[in-house]
DNA sequence: AAAGATCGCAACCGCCACGGA
DNA sequence: TTCCGTGGCGGTTGCGATCTT
């Protein structure tokens, strides 16, 4: 039997059902969604396999990991890869392989699940794919990312930064960056640090953040970060980020 | 309109590294 | 030093949604 004929065989079986010791599996309920999330909110992460004993949860603690990293987690970004994600990735992925959360890491708001299967998806298949196929899948990804803008257009309406907002995380980044947190490329992150300044002087427009979106810095205008940046820069813009969000302990709501 | 093909994503598994007893 | 529990990672699968014929 095939590798796939034995997963196949024993995930069928086990598929919403109760697995060894007992443990569910299968798609999550908005019910264990509310348990885990309540857990979290009182012990925060890890410990997870006290989850099952602690939260009610009848799932083992990887499946509860798993479920908070890559679903649960207030921080993460929802919706279409954007252009600037997706160069990140093409770029990453040449330098380290399927290294999928190390790519991750310099992608605030993304997880290595979600990398993988983009990967997967849209560039491993273009190794097979005819150039017919490819303008089909390009035609689809438009579409998609059409019906996205709006939904993110309407969105942005209900749910904008406010500019204070804005300063408060700007004047975080600019004191983490300026402590030279950022080591890899010290005079690329200066200079974007200086045009983060000069957006903030600026100051009449800022990045709009929603739930759906949540970190789009593609959203700055072309006045704040310069939307020419190269990779290299995205990248040292990323662990800026990065340190901001160890400073904050990854909790974007607390700002 | 319907059947088959393809896509996208959530979730699973096995393996490995690490830290504590 | 060894064992065991835990968490993290990468590969794989199942299935609903969407598209094509």
């Amino acid at each position: 039997m095939s590798c796939r004929g034995v997963m196949g065989a024993h995930m069928g079986m086990s598929w919403g059902m109760l697995g060894d010791g007992g443990w569910r599996k299968g798609p999550w309920t908005a019910e264990e969604d509310r348990l885990l999330i309540e857990y979290v909110k009182l012990h925060g992460e890890g410990r997870w396999n006290s989850v099952a004993r602690l939260a009610g949860l009848r799932r083992n603690g990887k499946s509860c990991r798993l479920r908070w990293v890559n679903y649960l987690r207030p921080d993460l970004k929802r919706g279409q890869i954007t252009p600037h994600e997706e160069s990140i990735i093409l770029e990453l992925h040449a330098r380290w392989g399927n290294r999928w959360s190390t790519i991750a890491r310099s992608l605030p708001g993304r997880t290595d699940n979600e990398i993988k299967n983009y990967w997967r998806t849209h560039f491993k298949k273009k190794d097979k794919a005819s150039p017919n196929n490819l303008e089909k899948s390009k035609t689809r990804l438009l579409r998609k990312q059409q019906f996205q803008q709006q939904q993110q257009q309407q969105q942005q309406q209900q749910q904008q930064f406010t500019a204070m907002d804005m300063k408060k995380i700007m004047s975080i980044l600019l004191e983490d960056s300026d402590s030279n947190k950022v080591t890899n490329n010290t005079t690329t992150s200066t200079s974007l640090v200086q045009q983060a300044r000069q957006a903030e002087m600026g100051a009449n427009i800022y990045p709009t953040y929603t739930e759906e979106q949540g970190n789009n810095w593609g959203c700055y205008s072309d006045n704040t970060i310069s939307c020419e940046a190269s990779n290299v820069d995205l990248l040292c813009w990323d662990a800026a980020l990065w340190n901001l969000d160890d400073f904050q302990g990854n909790n974007w709501g607390s700002f």
